[in-house]
DNA sequence: CCATTGCCTTGATCAGGATCAAATGAAAGG
DNA sequence: CCTTTCATTTGATCCTGATCAAGGCAATGG
């Protein structure tokens, strides 16, 4: 009973990183032949939607380059980021067709698409799937978990440090220990995004990343360039206990 | 492809719901059958922890009566609630040995497990129960999302308002447009719990719950009863558009 | 019966972050 | 070059919910 767990970074999956992430690389199945030949890419600029919460969703998809964001929106304008798509995320709900939450192009993006209808028959198909969609999205809910313990009782710069760690991470090429060195790398959101995605106003979130910065934490480049000196100082200040990592 | 989303009240899933929610009970194959045979209860009482975080959990589970939650917890003691474990729920991760989450019962509570092993065989051999277990597995997390609107960006009032919807709605048997008369049911946690579920004190729980009494929008019985003489009136509380419902 | 314990309420005060407002800076376009 | 726009910073003030501290009330047990 293979797991397939392997989670190759974004550099590493071709065009298409569906294939190494939803379906694993190894098992070359002639469905799997069958979706590579009927994915397609579609491209995005900053700001567009996507799928509107509530709409159809006729695909599901692999974040290629860009970024992607689930926000839901309260009538009175309340925002809040449900979810960050990076490179090598996946996108969609097979057997679901609407979507609960707004989908939006935080920045220019690339995503690989395939139709949903096909999917799910080839997913009906190819039983390894659903078993590795399943796990992808067990451990999606465990980030999200992990998101609720950070906006239920963080503090606010416990939560920038927290989110400047995620994606330093990430940037980083998800190196749980990364060098000793400097780590820098190129903030993909707004101030307002952050705040967002936070539960914090803008205005909070500039505050605490200046705080930081004087602190000695972050230096803030030019552009929205970020240089962590000392990861673990970084880490230090999230409130995680010192591990953090994920367990398979 | 039949996607058996049936979701049967607790009392109509005989002793061991986890046939009707987690597997479909339309299909009996002769895998289900041996699943049948395998199932064990375990009781716990109020207040016990089931697994600890990190440790590994050696068996899925279905809640067959009381509430379990699941409690993330920092190192100086603030504790977030990032899931309660209703009558029906599944427990568990296939494919998943540690658990990330603290698991404790909140009631008396009495569980219908299986062992990991056999069960996640019995996935592999039988695709519906792995589709299914994923359908469950993204209302979760459709669940948790919506849940981090109610810790981001909910006032205090607000988020009292939302728990008690939920527990109503869940308590009074899923029905969305509920009865036109009173609802009551019994609030199955403490103030604490309360605000650990939500991300406030129980000091702020405690005065928004009467604010809401004051205001007529509940009424606070003895031992923990709830009556809400007008369920839309509190629906308009939580600060949720109209519908609210979940969509298929 | 009284003491204890757990849960809830209420009051007084505080503080973290929100809100309102303005200024700065950088990029883009005419 | 000047204007516009957008992102960010900074300041002043306000307010929601946190914190600290008692007190009430039932249930439990000696």
């Amino acid at each position: 009973m293979p797991h397939h767990a392997l989670k190759l970074a974004p550099q590493d999956c071709g065009d298409c990183p569906i294939r190494h992430r939803a379906v694993c690389s190894r098992c070359d199945g002639p469905e799997l032949a069958r979706l590579e030949e009927m994915k397609y890419y579609r491209s995005f600029e900053a700001g567009q939607t996507i799928v509107w919460s509530g709409d159809r969703m006729d695909f599901v998809a692999s974040v290629v380059s860009g970024i992607a964001s689930l926000t839901q929106t309260m009538e009175d304008g309340r925002r809040q980021i449900v979810g960050l798509l990076l490179p090598s995320d996946f996108v969609g709900r097979p057997g679901r067709v609407a979507t609960p939450f707004d989908v939006t192009a935080t920045t220019d993006l690339v995503m690989c698409c395939f139709r949903r209808k096909p999917f799910e028959e080839m997913m009906a198909a190819t039983p390894h799937v659903a078993q590795r969609l399943l796990e992808m999205t067990l451990d999606e809910l465990d980030a999200a978990r992990e998101w609720m313990l950070l906006l239920g009782r963080k503090t606010a710069r416990e939560k920038i440090a927290s989110l400047l760690t995620i994606l330093a991470r990430r940037d980083t090429g998800l190196k749980a220990k990364a060098a000793k060195g400097a780590i820098s790398f190129d903030l993909p959101l707004t101030r307002e995004e952050m705040a967002d995605y936070l539960g914090l106003t803008l205005e909070t979130v500039s505050r605490q990343m200046n705080a930081l910065k004087r602190d000695g934490v972050v230096e803030l480049g030019e552009k929205r360039r970020i240089v962590v000196p000392n990861f673990d100082r970084l880490a230090e200040e999230t409130g995680d206990d010192a591990d953090g990592g994920f367990l398979s």
